[in-house]
DNA sequence: AGCTCTTATGAATCATTGA
DNA sequence: GTCAATGATTCATAAGAGC
């Protein structure tokens, strides 16, 4: 059995990501800090900066980050003014000027978002989750987050009609027809590109709102086992637990040293787990 | 009892809406022809070109919509070679130097949303809704998009099914059983910034590209009755059947005969029944 | 009125082939 | 080599039919 590592790094990612080698991560995911939001607890970074600020960590992102790999931001912008500020519009070009690829824009829909009332707008109940690659060619086990077919299908596939096999031949203008023979035996279908968690509103200590389930859900999708797994602006270690509870290596850097305490007792129980593991198999190999 | 009008006009909006005088518009509601490479579909604008080719009309909707009226663009970047293309983002950011505003986005999550299977995405199931409006304050009636909360309890409570609860993963503290207790007493909810419609699939001979449910939403938020609503994409005419449906005025603009004809025809049973109810009240009055 | 079962089809994306 | 057309892949919904 294989040592999980989790290290929890007190620091600038930019600063703390040096020690680190070229092509080393297969999974980033991270929920930086959002603009001007909670400016005293994470040191407030103005919205206009926003970008300036990014870009170099973002470079150094894409340095440790393995070729096959991906980079997950989650981001939404803030209401500035009466509208919602560009500095994520202007990110994604940026980003793609420094070289990453925008391979797809995840919709992670808040069900249970904060309730609140405005004259001029809605509860914002979504976030962006843009994935970014090194390359055209990535890791992606799509088997692994598969969710539980419609029940319509299920009844469906009991009973295959001679219609449903017909459309290959009726083939439409876009030359699209479909074989349901294909789903037979399954009960599982492909999720969409829009995600349902609810946020986690426990009284702890920290504000984090990033559901568990979340990393979790990107975790299962780009690595396997023994991968190395890093978010950048860990927090209070959400995204390591996950990684950690999936047996996958996880590096969590976090510039304030509460949050890395924090972080760490989280991660302890994990490693606790593990080294009982370890024990045991040592033992019955004796 | 007013008269309600509905012009469809046969043209390219940058020159019919020359025609129309300034702020004559409450509501401006859309869904362009999206970004494609193969010319022949729709007019064929190719992803590169499309700012460019579409911020002149968007100055010529900024001339007729009213201060307070608001201009929503449904739309949603192309795959192309492997990643998602910018012209989106692009076009928003130019729409902010136009001077428009950039009040919110919205989802529009597609429950039922084209099936496939890729080595590296899942089905895309979402689309964005941009808001954009002249000025700050703008007309906006929350209340005509309230959704009631027993019904939908009711109903939600009914169909849950085993799948629908495995599919949320909303098994955290705060998940689908406690806020039931939230409902109790209230009527109705406001929505949130993520609206749910399902694509229209009925076997008619015209297909509608989106749901008449999603500019009905629009038309109910941000006007009243008799106001104006333009269409300046209005391919078979759903938007103007909409507004008619609401008792709004509507124009729809469209670049293709066949389908201004389609939008005739659609929105005749409307006129007819309207004229059927002057009638009426004409007779009653007399 | 309900309920089930049947049927049509939707702004999709990718790899391959052909011009 | 670039660009355009073709074939393969697959799920959720509403309308309609039948009971």
């Amino acid at each position: 059995m294989k040592q999980i590592d989790i290290n929890i790094e007190h620091g600038d990612c930019l600063e703390v990501l040096k020690q680190y080698p070229d092509n080393f991560f297969q999974l980033i995911v991270t929920s930086p800090p959002y603009a001007d939001s909670r400016s005293k607890t994470y040191g407030g970074v103005k919205p206009d900066d926003y970008v300036d600020w990014f870009l170099p960590r973002a470079e150094e992102f894409q340095r440790v980050l393995r070729q096959d790999g991906t980079f997950i931001l989650n981001i939404k912008e803030k209401v500035v003014n009466g509208e919602r500020h560009t500095y994520v519009m202007e990110l994604i070009l940026a980003l793609r000027k420094q070289g990453w690829f925008w391979t797809e824009e995840f919709i992670w829909h808040k069900k249970n978002c904060f309730p609140g009332k405005w004259p001029n707008r809605f509860r914002d109940a979504w976030e962006r989750c843009l994935q970014f690659n090194k390359a055209r060619k990535f890791n992606m086990y799509q088997e692994e987050v598969m969710v539980p077919m419609g029940d319509w299908a299920k009844t469906r596939l009991k009973n295959l009609s001679d219609t449903d096999r017909a459309r290959d031949e009726s083939k439409v203008s876009s030359g699209f027809g479909k074989n349901i023979s294909n789903w037979q035996g399954r009960d599982m279908a492909y999720p969409t590109n829009v995600l349902h968690f609810a946020t986690e509103c426990n009284n702890r200590q920290h504000s984090a709102v990033f559901p568990k389930a979340l990393p979790e859900w990107f975790i299962r999708l780009f690595t396997k086992e023994h991968d190395w797994v890093l978010d950048p602006f860990s927090g209070s270690g959400t995204t390591a637990e996950a990684a950690l509870a999936l047996n996958r290596n996880a590096v969590g850097i976090d510039i304030h040293s509460e949050y890395c305490q924090l972080a760490k007792e989280r991660t302890a129980a994990h490693q606790y787990r593990l080294c009982e593991e370890e024990a045991e198999y040592a033992a019955d190999n004796s």
